[in-house]
DNA sequence: GATTTTTGTTCTGGACTCGATCAATATTCG
DNA sequence: CGAATATTGATCGAGTCCAGAACAAAAATC
């Protein structure tokens, strides 16, 4: 039971029940899809009436369409009704402090195109090569329009400016990404912190049970991030900094951290962590990964590609990386007893390796064997950035703002 | 945006605009009473017929009460409207190991009775005992009708069954309480845990600001529990036990904890940690406090007592709980940047010495100057006891259950 | 005494859901 | 082969509710 916000609120007027109910047939749709009417009315327990006018308001705008007809053993046949896919694309955008990622998407979350830049130092140059990117990107894919643009950050939006604050990892402070992009584009853009949106996109995957409103998201990088979806929503916290669990100090007067204190998770389980961990076990015997190994650490692509050769100096670095996520994952789940921890990153690729390592830092760890799956995420598919454009989808698809 | 769940929804119905207004208006009443109609319709932007129409639906229901009509400098004289206080009781119980207390209050959560009685180890016979309680507060407090039952638990409560799940400080395993009361009493009863209570006792009692809707309590006793509200609404996580930070590690290989870990920040930051502290540097010196010391150790009120007597031993003890106290604040300012935490247990009585200690270590471990205020409840006010009203109140006040 | 201002009620029109009815369509049974 | 049955989807009337206009009541001002 949520408390009324009166300070932001919005009174139920005539058409709200109809708004209501459509986002609930929409959702059906794009759940159960192909459907019938009857169905629908069925599974939503309205009257056939009443998804019949919702359908034909939904079909006259161009959300859903009439497909074929199906077959039942006996009666009228039925038509099913499908989300139109084409209806409109949507652009997404993960911002990564060297690269960044760009997408064009159907409204089915399906990509078409995918392309890299790089991120650079300059914002304000950034904004610019950004900015034609995707107008490139729009024209290069012409769509009847195009709904939107989802851009996911390493940092942090503050709810009321919608400007960026707190990207250590970037160097940008206080940026407006917002107002430039959409000026350039006219398209209305959605910004969110990377493992916020990674977190979107897994509760509206669908490939979670719709029991599953609780999930939690962790992405393994140069930081730590995490993102928290409760009652099936974000949290976002006071000023949008919900989350820096990576800040949390696992370790008292473990190593030295940015944020000034000492032994926090991220520099213990973070990819930089893994990289630092090979470089002082082989520090002792030089040579492995030639001499740069004590100026430019080993990229950590290259530390699990060496994993995988069967490299026991690169082995020992990422148990204990796993080690260590898995010592802040237990925290995660004995504080916020999630239906499900997703994990983002290349850490993943390794993960047949990881998980054992972790569970058992959770098994150790959390005395109530809550049902808390710890789930990696595929990075082929891209998790950043579907969840930019869950970011702009979920408009549409969320539930309905009342009282 | 929420997710839609479409495994417990609700579909709008030609009477959901009028439930959801209704909501409205009865949390405007509640929060700016005494207020006119036309107050109500410029403040929530529906019309004046609108309002009178539920006005008049919430009168017949003896929701609200016409009061005295007002003077303006122009114009027809405005009536007033008020909550009616008097409309039903609420029976509020906080179950604590040793002690349970009791309260009977209106339904503006102003308490018009209290008692006490001793918990007892026994479960069945503690039912009965509370049972027969509950019925005689009744009887000897006559309402038109009362609304319900609310209990706190030093325990978690799974979802499904309502049932007592995990309870170690009680003692009690799979109990449930909720069937048998309501079959003694004939009045619904809500169960939840105490630190959840607590939490959403501090968000409906009105002394933060509406913009308040992240919020975490933090009750110290022999435990330390959590109770968070995130988006104006209570985590109860999977399975109920999201808040469970009390036992997660701040010092590896720190003391022993009952749930099998080491250096939990409820071993080293709880009222029994704090009797702990003082019972070592005690030891050193035998005498201050007889020769009890070392077989049962010092109540926490005697500790408290003596650091106001200027006892230097017990106040070095408090002060180290109070550190420990701190560092797990921090931990859930960083993770979870709530509006404001509120401490709830007998060491707010020693707050003056305790903040400082508190408040420096949270500015030591949060680098996100995060906004969030740390704060005392006065323990004469009873947090646990509202915590029971508010938990009975919610269900009438709160945001409509749609979509 | 007329005007202005504000409150609260009444009434009409429009949006929406519900439930009943009906037409269309296909299968099964006599 | 025709009647009965089952199912889908459209249509229509009744009921609920909000918006907005009109109106009555009440008090101060011109």
């Amino acid at each position: 039971m949520r408390k009324i916000d009166l300070s932001n609120f919005s009174v139920a007027r005539s058409e709200t029940a109809r708004d209501i109910n459509r986002r609930i047939v929409l959702n059906f749709i794009r759940k159960h899809q192909p459907i019938s009417r009857a169905g629908l009315a069925r599974r939503s327990g309205m009257q056939r009436s009443t998804v019949s006018s919702i359908a034909e308001q939904l079909i006259t705008e161009r959300w859903v369409i009439e497909g074929a007809v199906g077959h039942l053993p006996r009666g009228r046949k039925p038509t099913f009704l499908h989300l139109n896919a084409e209806r409109a694309g949507v652009i997404g955008v993960d911002v990564q402090p060297t690269i960044t990622n760009l997408a064009v998407a159907n409204m089915d979350s399906r990509f078409l195109a995918q392309e890299s830049m790089s991120t650079g130092s300059d914002p304000m140059e950034f904004i610019a090569r950004l900015s034609r990117r995707i107008c490139d990107l729009i024209r290069a894919h012409p769509r009847n329009s195009y709904e939107g643009i989802g851009i996911s950050v390493p940092g942090r939006i503050d709810a009321a400016s919608q400007r960026l604050t707190f990207a250590p990892n970037l160097g940008w402070n206080s940026l407006d990404l917002k107002t430039p992009l959409e000026q350039a584009t006219g398209l209305q853009v959605e910004l969110e912190n990377a493992a916020n949106a990674c977190a979107l996109a897994e509760i509206w995957s669908g490939r979670h049970g719709e029991e599953v409103s609780n999930m939690v998201a962790v992405t393994v990088a140069e930081g730590i991030g995490v993102g928290m979806i409760m009652n099936g929503q974000l949290v976002r916290g006071a000023s949008g900094v919900a989350g820096e669990f990576g800040h949390i100090s696992l370790v008292p007067n473990g190593p030295q951290c940015r944020c000034g204190n000492r032994g926090c998770w991220e520099v213990l389980a973070s990819n930089s962590a893994a990289m630092h961990y090979y470089a002082q076990n082989s520090s002792v015997r030089k040579g492995e990964v030639g001499s740069k190994s004590a100026t430019a650490p080993v990229p950590f692509s290259d530390l699990l590609r060496l994993v995988e050769q069967g490299d026991l100096k690169a082995a020992k670095a990422l148990d204990q990386m796993a080690h260590y996520l898995g010592l802040g994952i237990a925290m995660l789940v004995t504080g916020l007893a999630p239906d499900a921890v997703i994990v983002v990153g290349e850490v993943t690729r390794a993960w047949d390796r990881v998980a054992p390592i972790v569970e058992q830092a959770v098994r150790l760890r959390c005395f109530t064997h809550a049902t808390t799956r710890i789930l990696p995420t595929d990075p082929e598919l891209h998790p950043r950035l579907r969840g930019t454009i869950a970011l702009v989808l979920q408009k549409h698809f969320g539930a309905p703002f009342i009282a």
